[in-house]
DNA sequence: TCTAACTTTTTGACAAAGTCCAAAACTCGG
DNA sequence: CCGAGTTTTGGACTTTGTCAAAAAGTTAGA
């Protein structure tokens, strides 16, 4: 995120410090959750209620600003990268995520076969697995 | 599910009234939650507890018997098809959930192009859009 | 710069989904 | 049918997130 201020303006969205230290938390913590975020807020500015965490990162993620993911047993993390279609890849033992490019140039895989009369809108894709980290961990 | 019993006995796992009663509502109801499948559990053989519900559930799903599905915005779901490797189309303002074959034969979305060192052993696709019947409702 | 209208932030209660624990009930091999 | 070992149950608790109303902040306009 090159100017969080600017980012702000340009969606028409009064700028205040919990916003932009959001925005920069997010920046700076790429798929971490609204808990570590609140954290990492905190470190930077002092202070910020739980629900002004939510109400910020809602209000960024509605205005195409930030991307919320949710895996399975994991709470909401949220991202800056945005608008490159990538999928994730997720640790099943200890959540870390990391970005993946599209596999597949096209993405062939955005089309479903039989689509029962849905408007499909978006295809997610969730790769499964064990980190370098905790396969060693397991190993010993 | 052909033979319930015969299922749990394969699997060395006690055969009892709520297990049976679990996989028979598993099996009427795919793409259950939890909670749904308890009142039809109910509905079958009177009562069951909550918790019973979920040692069940986890019982079944770490012995390959059913599937869980948890997607984003919603409370786990349940399904007994398992081993075709076929993904979901889910509503995005109901929740209602279809099975889709994957897409593509060979499942070339399956393999991430940099895996940063990840043991990778599943790639879950989920389709995001809007029902027939909440289509609809939209429009009017 | 000051004001007023409108948003945002805060606080605290609440809700949904699931887990932990210990006691009671059940299953199954012998 | 008995006894060891599992399951089931009930109740408290945890995590993640939402609701609502009061207090504080932001921005456009005079």
């Amino acid at each position: 995120m090159r100017d969080p201020e600017a980012t702000l303006r340009q969606h028409d969205l009064p700028v205040t410090a919990q916003r932009l230290a959001v925005l920069r938390a997010v920046s700076r913590h790429p798929h971490a959750t609204a808990d570590a975020l609140a954290e990492s807020v905190r470190e930077d500015i002092g202070a910020i209620s739980r629900q002004s965490v939510y109400n910020v990162l809602s209000v960024l993620t509605d205005n195409g600003i930030i991307r919320r993911i949710q895996p399975a047993d994991s709470p909401a993390r949220y991202e800056d990268r945005i608008g490159d279609n990538h999928h994730h890849l997720v640790c099943r033992s200890c959540g870390k995520t990391e970005d993946v490019c599209c596999a597949v140039g096209e993405a062939p895989c955005l089309t479903a076969h039989t689509h029962h009369g849905f408007k499909i809108d978006e295809a997610e894709v969730i790769y499964w697995g064990t980190c370098p980290a905790c396969q060693k961990i397991k190993r010993s």
